[in-house]
DNA sequence: CATATCAATCGCAATATTACGATTGATTTT
DNA sequence: AAAATCAATCGTAATATTGCGATTGATATG
């Protein structure tokens, strides 16, 4: 099938694992982290940056912008990404709700 | 190709992508909030909490187990699932790490 | 020892992902 | 207007994922 039954599970599940698939690409993980380091606005040098293909990279950062972790904003013939940092921390809340519900030191088995 | 190259990143961003990944589907998700909720291990009863075929949900398992995230435990005939609270932790702060490296209120563009 | 039970694995089908060359569309620059 | 530049999209190939029925192997139970 390669279909996941998304219809059995709660919205909150669906969406955790819809956050962790988008990050779930080093190159994305990549992605992101440029955009940390520089700390603004890149201008369209992710490529040069890593070592995949324009179209490789344009997909990837198609799959971020679609769960809205980023934006692109088009600055005349390039084009501008930057982090949506709302979105960046309802998944860091999200992350760390989900993480925050296991606290045992020992393991029971 | 659908062949992820994993040689042109560093190490850390692919085992950040591999942990992502682990958990980037809701039944694996949710077998995690299940082993969670008991707060123990939970015997093989898993199949019967969530609708998914006892083949899949085997799968989903296996791959929880292959990155460590969780332990089975042979008890008799049954198998005793629960959460490697080391790998738990490992993992929580790794996602720290990188959610922590971003702090800006405002967007840039 | 025969049977029942549970979980892992095999084999398969359907769909998704990853990657890239080629093309397209839009905007500058000449 | 023509040429150059950049990024999105199309089309395609290779591989991965998801799901499940059927089988297998191991352990209990009758």
């Amino acid at each position: 099938m390669g279909l996941t039954k998304k219809e059995i599970f709660t919205e909150k599940q669906n969406r955790l694992a819809a956050m962790m698939k988008a990050l779930a690409h080093p190159a994305r993980i990549a992605i992101i982290q440029h955009l940390l380091k520089t700390k603004a606005c890149v201008c369209g040098d992710i490529v040069d940056e890593l070592g995949l293909a324009q179209a490789t990279i344009s997909q990837h950062l198609k799959e971020l912008k679609n769960v809205g972790l980023i934006q692109g904003n088009i600055e005349g013939v390039t084009v501008c990404y930057c982090i949506d940092p709302k979105v960046w921390n309802q998944y860091r809340s999200l992350l760390d709700g989900f993480f925050v519900s296991y606290t045992n030191k020992e393991n029971c088995c």
